[in-house]
DNA sequence: TTTGCGTCTTAGATCGTTCTATAGACTGGC
DNA sequence: GCCAGTCTATAGAACGATCTAAGACGCAAA
């Protein structure tokens, strides 16, 4: 297990200086062709890679954007995903850290800023206004899929009453009158939804009806089994997982979906678009969100402008599980 | 957006000298009680926090694990979860990086190797023998969830002999003697197992039926289609979410699951675990393999044992999918 | 007073880079 | 044939920590 090679063993062996080798490993001016090749050429045959943390430790900037997000949530998983394409584009490179079962958020996010981030995206923060406040006072941190973060942060988000609304201007177009919300109960969104559903209900001149749910396809069994009792023509769930869930409890009482009942799911995530389950659901695009993200990190790490709240409004993917309201 | 504070700062503030700042901030022996208390309000007030990369580059020692894993495979998720307290646990620190799309494993692996990991956990890896080789010259590396990877590598697995070979015990005890397997298709795993199902069958003078299939719901739900035909009375997927598409096929086709069929799955991942779902399924127990990987990833750098092969067995989990086989 | 020996503290080198300033080596214009 | 201007190459100081070796101090023994 020999140590690895650093700028000086290359230097050596091309016959140069270090700084020589530097400015060729960096692409920057200052160096003949000819150089160029004998250098990279005994690079490649030491096997040669610069090492980042002295790289990241000299130069002041880092390019790195920290990026924590929550294992046990597989829709960050695609966040994530895109999150690494936007950057690559723009010339920085990410760091992940994990919120897992015993390493709460606030550790994550430390350890994204020992790490020498020049910003931060937290995706659907659970810390505290004050808390979140305290990082963006030493770096842009950007708060995604969640907005009422303050005015030091930025966030990126998806317009829930647009949402909402969409959902609802579907639905009644099909005929349908009576709508349930399950909501998300304790999970982030879910207040902002279940309002704007009410709100929107209200508005249309509709007895809203909002049963608590969840998160996961548990919550929305349960809340379906007690959907039974006065059954509504349409539902709309918290997010997907939860649509499917309660799809599961009209299925085991013989209901079928959509001829009885529609049933629309939101966050159009990986489970909407197996091809058994073709839920209708509200999409908030992630790759989008987090390409939104990634720019507004950059730009408010490159230009000066102030932090600012982008929304950006979800659309409907209608799949097999919402139809005409029966008759 | 000040600067972060250094440790020069500390000392300035604290009246001491940087070399002092940073026994009490390594907790070494040193230091008087007063100074230590001194230093430490002085820190506290500053918000130092050390700087990780320059601690890294002077140290010889990084106690950072690398870990790569997938975005697009929700089983890693929990791998890496158990990772991180298993790690924390033996006083090491873990580096996350994705493969994700557009950005192959080497990507991946390359840069943790540049942040300066001492060894490398590397989930279902799908590089060649030979890279992974070079890799592991330079460094301990321990392929997870894969065993083919050579003498360099350890790796830590899961028995698929055994865990097919559990699984075809339990069904036979139950009557079953017309079992099909529908296969991952390309998946790391898949020609273990296929190969396992056709020699256990053989052992016990069945006639085995392999089915093409592959990792997600669709290709269950494709293979169930083609089950229908010829219908055995007991299947046994390559994994939970193609035993899920298998499901659904049977019960679009008015099948009942376990009284017609039955179908069992495999990894016991947390689909299978759903109140609704209640998926049989052989475990892998993907926390205790997490924790395995770690320890080895970890006596291999500490100790000087070679390099070993860890296989562990896996067990059943009964659920609701599973039952004697129909007369 | 000097020496010796802990304990506490410090200056200075070091890790592998990048960056600034400057030294040489050419060109070309007059 | 000399000076300005460009291009290439180098030395040396950063960056923010750790680590080694040696200095300052107090106190007991010679």
């Amino acid at each position: 297990m020999g140590k690895r090679p650093t700028l000086m063993d290359v230097a050596e062996a091309a016959g140069v200086s270090r700084a020589l080798v530097s400015i060729v490993m960096r692409d920057a001016p200052g160096a003949s062709e000819a150089t160029r090749l004998k250098v990279q050429q005994a690079a490649k045959e030491l096997g040669y890679r610069p090492d980042s943390r002295a790289r990241l430790l000299r130069s002041s900037r880092t390019r790195l954007l920290g990026v924590s997000f929550s294992t046990s949530h597989p829709f960050h998983a695609e966040i994530v995903d895109a999150a690494y394409a936007g950057a690559t584009l723009r010339g920085y490179d990410i760091a992940l850290s994990a919120v897992a079962n015993g390493r709460p958020e606030s550790r994550a996010v430390e350890s994204l800023l020992d790490l020498g981030c020049e910003a931060l995206i937290v995706i659907s923060p659970a810390l505290g206004e004050d808390e979140l406040a305290g990082y963006a006072a030493r770096l842009p941190v950007v708060s995604l899929l969640r907005d009422d973060v303050g005015e030091s942060l930025d966030s990126v988000s998806s317009d829930d009453d647009a949402g909402i609304r969409i959902a609802l201007e579907y639905l009644t177009s099909l005929g349908h009158q009576r709508i349930a919300h399950v909501d998300g109960g304790d999970a982030v969104s879910s207040p902002q939804r279940r309002e704007a559903f009410r709100a929107e209900m209200a508005g249309r001149g509709l007895e809203s009806r909002v049963i608590p749910g969840g998160a996961t396809e548990e919550d929305g069994l349960r809340a379906g089994r007690e959907l039974l009792d006065d059954l509504p023509t349409a539902v709309v769930a918290f997010n997907d997982r939860c649509a499917l869930g309660i799809w599961e409890s009209f299925r085991a009482a013989g209901l079928r979906v959509p001829e009885d009942v529609s049933v629309l799911g939101y966050d159009d995530s990986q489970f909407a678009r197996l091809s058994y389950v073709q839920l209708s659901s509200v999409s908030q695009d992630a790759p989008l969100l987090a390409r939104a993200a990634v720019d507004r990190a950059i730009d408010r790490l490159e230009g000066s402008t102030p932090p600012a709240h982008l929304v950006r409004t979800p659309h409907l993917v209608i799949r097999n599980t919402t139809g005409p309201a029966p008759k």
